[in-house]
DNA sequence: CCGTATTGTTTCACTAGTGAAGTATATCCC
DNA sequence: GGGATATACTTCACTAGTGAAACAATACGG
């Protein structure tokens, strides 16, 4: 066997690690905040930005437009987030916190997840960031491979 | 700022890698074979394996009882696979691969997806090692925080 | 200023996963 | 042997994403 590639064993062990991550997050934030690790991300984004479309927030988390619209439906549910019109583009919402939502990214991070700080100690500072520009390499990857998609 | 926690950084990575590698993989292989990544893991493992419930199935990808049932279910309708009682255990399934679904495994192994050839280019032998070692790592703690739930 | 393109959003049909609850069948133990 | 328990699988309601097609409003180029 002529060293086979290994990067099946890559690709499913990366899905296996965010499935994973993802499940044990959310159950830990679920606890802390009533709110799921993706509805975190949108939230944050939606406090940290003033003025924000879903089209922005889109390209912000690399999502879909259609994701975002459900997601924001679901957050608007849960009373998290509100939606007006844009006063400049009338196309465009704009996205607001309620202070439901306010309190729920304040209880999120108040304290710091226990399975992040077994990260933590698991990886180092310095093992933590050679991790996360790896995972930004093969995005980058990703990305180039999109991009020249129509050539042969 | 007192060097906040960076892996909320490291989770939404993992997440976006892990995402936008399936879709590119996905695209490849499905002009390649006509399935996608998920469904070629799953019908790897029924060729190599004889005599495969899905409960074994299961937890050798790591997921659910009911995942399984949909992903069966799927592939049984694209005509990749089949299903008959086992003759041990009656409440059991044996899965078998159709001849579609083992020539979708060949026509998947045929020639090695370009995302693939860059991530070896990108990364190196010894580089992809220690990359697939972090993900394991990180599992191995998911694992660890899901066992150990009950304890405060 | 008007037609054409672009942008912001939604809807739809789909894949892929979770978790809880339910139904059979097997197994274990007294 | 028969009752509790465990195992194999299914169903249901849900989150979260993709991609294509549609629609409205805005911007651009004669």
């Amino acid at each position: 066997m002529v060293t086979k590639t290994k990067n099946p064993r890559l690709y499913s062990r990366l899905q296996i690690a965010a499935q994973q991550l993802r499940k044990v997050t959310d159950r830990q934030l679920v606890e802390a905040a009533g709110i799921t690790a993706p509805q975190l991300g949108v939230l944050t984004r939606v406090a940290a930005a003033k003025e924000l479309n879903q089209t922005s927030l889109a390209r912000d988390l690399r999502l879909n437009d259609s994701a975002i619209t459900a997601m924001v439906k679901r957050l608007i549910g849960l009373g998290m987030l509100e939606k007006r019109r844009s006063e400049t583009d009338s196309r465009a919402w704009v996205l607001k916190l309620t202070a439901d939502g306010q309190s729920a990214i304040d209880r999120a991070g108040e304290q710091m997840l226990s399975i992040n700080q077994k990260i933590d100690a698991e990886f180092g500072p310095g093992g933590l960031d050679n991790f996360v520009d790896e995972l930004n390499r093969l995005i980058a990857i990703c990305d180039a491979e999109q991009a020249g998609e129509g050539e042969g």
